[in-house]
DNA sequence: ATAAAGCGGTTTATAATATAAACCAAATTT
DNA sequence: AAATTTGGTTTATATTATAAACCGCTTTAT
């Protein structure tokens, strides 16, 4: 059986992930809204994922106020793709 | 987001439940084998489906060896069926 | 017959994870 | 200018996963 990627196999990461495969770039707050979790456990997701190298976090200003983006990297990506994959051996898809 | 049921959400719990929905039942030595897990990581893991009510356990004899068997109940199969719907919507499948 | 090793597990301790609660600085509203 | 909101981070706690230690029984070797 293939192991399933531990920072991959986590509700709110993989939410995110998702999220990020489909959107070219979203900011902490949508992903808040989107996945409905708090925002300090998002935080510590991020960075998880971020620290993984599976997203690039950057922060900057919209007007006076502070924007945290969020983008997939490359190798996200394709560590998202291994996972679907794994996942599909064992749900029989 | 669908939540996904955190029983099913754990990879060993859904090796078991991916190999018991194929197999009409399976002894602890097999899943063992299968899943290449330790005795008391899989122990545990099949009480937590077993209290779930998503397998049944049943001790019996093999000449004079215990045999421990399980079996996925029609509730584990629903349960199961529903992890992979809500997945769906994650993985964009 | 007895000690030692193996089989089929369970129980318990530990490490890792997820989550929420508490907190903080800056901006906005009252 | 005090209170509230926004956009987060840090820290503490609960939950989970995992492995290590153990247990009773059986088989094998001496």
């Amino acid at each position: 059986m293939k192991e399933l990627d531990p920072i991959l196999h986590s509700q709110l990461r993989l939410a995110v992930m998702s999220i990020l495969m489909n959107v070219d770039e979203a900011d902490f707050v949508y992903l808040k809204e989107q996945t409905e979790s708090t925002a300090g456990n998002l935080s510590v997701q991020l960075d998880k994922l971020s620290a993984a190298g599976y997203i690039t976090v950057t922060k900057g200003f919209v007007g006076k106020k502070t924007r945290t983006a969020c983008q997939v990297t490359e190798q996200g990506r394709k560590a998202f793709e291994e996972y679907v994959n794994a996942l599909k051996s064992y749900l029989n898809l």
